[in-house]
DNA sequence: AAGAATAGTGGCACACTGTGCCAATGTCAA
DNA sequence: TTGACATTGGCACAGTGTGCCACTATTCTT
């Protein structure tokens, strides 16, 4: 995935395909304007007027092609969502969920020309209110998604297990760090950086394994002190 | 942190402290008429001067203690982000960040009165748009708290580390999913929630370790395949 | 107790978002 | 060309969020 595929996650396989694809073209333009906008003046002092006029279309069609505004930037991690997906079904059964997470996101990061687009879109997300950056990361679409892809991957095609919405928790939480990782060092590796991340995530998350704390109690009491 | 003082994350410690409870009471006052609103006729349905116009107020007033009407919302999961920056703080710092992390979301749950709360806003939250939910679950500011939270326990004063912001995403995901757990079995102990949860979570991270699987090699590829 | 300083409140006007509706324009087929 | 169809643009409208100013209540001073 591209990042010039970033907003082709809309509606496609209905109509004759080729008549459609000026569609997608439109959707583009809007969205490489917008994001140029955004980063240029910030967010929330870009208006939906300035963006059409770039276009050169009308603000209500805008509005056909995006849904909102926040739209625009949500429909970037949409597009992660969707590519994190298709690489976890792609990936063999035999293995385990912490190890197709991990290939996953380093597949579809190594997918990315550069840290470039993705540095910019986190940029914009970052200097602008939470509300965005919220929006921007699409979490709860994004995850509920993942879980799914994981349960179907294991066979459960009905609701996802626990299992399954932790380990898309913690997918999605890698990618958005492996990312922010990535802008800060453009030059290092992508797969490195995805060893990294897995590597320190799963050092972190052992049951208090002969520590050298005082506290005797291995199994935690859960009271508050 | 019971869901009464879910409000009360704004600035105090600035004024008389007796005088501006006034102003607390009133945050509380708009926070509860929305709540209900919101639970009886759906976020988006619920005007600003509906809400105004049930506690009394100007729809002027309402912005000046809520930003926006998402805001009503996300003041909830700050609050949590609050409470568990504060139990986070408050365990041995012997202890290893996974284990104080389990520790703090049981304490932070086990505060709450029942899942009833928690189980309202969790579910405006989810019969809304993605936009509510997001803003809702205030990831970016949550996550970032956390973050220097758990690098502060250990004494990191600058910026958190890379271990410090994987635990940081997975103590709050842990939390979402403990809540949404809890909703559904609202009779089963919380404790034994989290306990679930951070046991299974502890199971899936974990290097692809003598896997069953046919691909020979240990360290992965990462190659798109 | 009376007046002054101060903070909170309400009303108004405004820019902007997002949507429904309808007319105008473009596209394709027969 | 003509008709069927989809896309577009213009308009009006409800709602959000903000700046501004006058009004009121509270607190402090003398």
């Amino acid at each position: 995935m591209s990042y010039t595929d970033v907003v082709s996650s809309a509606d496609t396989t209905q109509r004759s395909n080729l008549k459609s694809k000026k569609q997608e073209l439109v959707r583009r333009e809007i969205w490489i304007a917008a994001i140029d906008l955004f980063f240029l003046e910030g967010f929330d002092d870009v208006t939906i007027d300035q963006i059409a006029e770039r276009v050169g279309i009308s603000r209500r069609t805008f509005f056909r092609y995006f849904a909102s505004k926040d739209d625009v930037m949500g429909s970037t991690m949409k597009a992660y969502g969707a590519a994190l997906e298709e690489a976890i079904r792609a990936e063999a059964t035999s293995l385990g969920a912490f190890e197709v997470a991990k290939r996953s996101v380093a597949k579809v990061l190594m997918c990315q020309p550069s840290s470039e687009i993705p540095g910019r879109v986190m940029g914009i997300s970052k200097r602008s209110s939470a509300a965005l950056s919220a929006q921007f990361l699409q979490l709860p679409v994004v995850e509920e998604k993942l879980a799914r892809t994981f349960a179907s991957r294991a066979g459960r095609l009905d609701e996802p297990s626990i299992e399954d919405r932790i380990i898309a928790s913690v997918t999605f939480a890698a990618t958005k760090l492996c990312v922010d990782l990535w802008v800060g060092e453009p030059n290092r590796p992508v797969d490195e950086i995805v060893e990294e991340v897995f590597g320190k995530l799963s050092g972190i998350c052992k049951p208090e394994e002969q520590h050298v704390g005082s506290a005797g109690r291995t199994r935690s009491p859960l009271k508050p002190s």
